[in-house]
DNA sequence: AACTATTTATAAGA
DNA sequence: TTCTTATAAATAGTT
């Protein structure tokens, strides 16, 4: 319509274009806008501009509620979506609730260390002590029964060790009659190096060592336990 | 266009309605296909019928990322929901790693207070152990720093208390030759009560109370120390 | 759905 | 951009 026939290509001439943009696009509007009040339809249509400018018109200017009827309409996907959406805040709160229990097990970690004791009260510190106090048997108990149980094995080892060279001097015994029959005298040390199990435990002293458990202190993520290797 | 003008109002006869419908519905998706073509703008035409039938036209059939540009064109509370959405991806992450932190910052809380031992070996013990020890150390100096600060603001007020006493007993000594001059014997007892300061310290005794630690076991929220009120 | 008289939209020019 | 105008396109009413 108008004074040429126009083919549906893009128009090369960016003011032409421009212009038959800014024409086309409000009897689009119109258009848009006749449809909805002759035939009782709802229509949303947008529209952005070459530059990436918006032009819209909605039915009752209620674009979202077209949208979201288009939404419900058409994809089950996209539903999906706004009902990740929907549990967001949900989720923003459980995320909430795991940082601030962070803290208070850091804060705890802290005073575990004999960190921080500022901030306690002399009741609370007792009651600190008595609970480490407490953890530190039950830590001694198991420790004694680890290395209990070392010893036992160890004992069990030694013996066999020692039935093996008796069996072997009477061996010797039998056949060239008797060369060494002293080796049955040494049946702790024998075994010991050749089995080669290190039990290097050593009774702590009490009062060196003062600052040595402050070096894992940024890092919640190791226990300071499991860091003995970089002291020795 | 037509053998007549239409006004701008609702067609009432429905078939003629219809009609309208379905002749202007082509026209305006033709005309959206067009302005989106020769102006190479992006269009998105959402249209219900009267009777909730969806017709729809979009450039490229990419319906979604043009509502998708519409939300971050023009609403900033939108842009608000849907960055969200993109940022979920590390937000997910982020929270996979607070669990993981928590459930370390868990067991070696656990560690802390004497529980789930076994896992450990006899050289995690030893460190363990260390620890506590060193944090006991640090513990009680500071326990005992604040005793004796407790002590000391205490002797002062006995001293300030005595030296009342003593005025007044001065005074009525000048005024009735003296009632009872005794008063200035008592000079700990009588403030000690009046003051009402509370320092409640008891040193521990060793070996009882082995499984009461225990009780706090499942709310890594409270720190055990802070229930001491529970157990007396 | 097809026809067609008419209205409307709009391309080109100012 | 807006106005004008010639003409293409859309479409109301009819068949």
């Amino acid at each position: 319509m108008g004074r040429g026939r126009v083919q549906l290509k893009r128009i090369e001439n960016k003011i032409n274009r421009q212009v038959t943009f800014s024409k086309r696009r409000s009897g689009l509007l119109k258009k848009a806008h006749e449809i909805s009040v002759l035939c009782d339809a709802e229509v949303a249509l947008i529209v952005f501009s070459n530059k990436g400018k918006l032009f819209e018109y909605s039915t009752d200017s209620c674009m979202e509620s077209i949208l979201e009827r288009y939404e419900r309409y058409s994809y089950a996907e996209r539903q999906l979506l706004s009902n990740d959406q929907e549990t967001n805040v949900s989720w923003t709160l459980e995320h909430a609730k795991l940082k601030a229990r962070m803290e208070v097990l850091q804060r705890n970690q802290k005073h575990f260390m004999g960190e921080d004791l500022d901030s306690l009260s002399l009741k609370e510190l007792q009651n600190l002590e008595q609970q480490l106090d407490s953890a530190l048997k039950h830590i001694r108990s198991r420790k004694n029964q680890l290395m209990y149980e070392s010893i036992s094995e160890l004992q069990k080892k030694v013996k066999e060790k020692e039935k093996e060279i008796a069996q072997q001097a009477q061996w010797e015994q039998q056949n060239n009659g008797g060369v060494d029959s002293s080796a049955g005298l040494l049946p702790v040390q024998q075994p010991l190096q050749s089995l080669n199990i290190g039990v290097s435990y050593q009774e702590r002293g009490d009062g060196e060592d003062e600052g040595n458990e402050t070096q894992n202190r940024d890092n919640p993520l190791l226990p300071p336990w499991m860091l003995g290797h970089l002291y020795e």
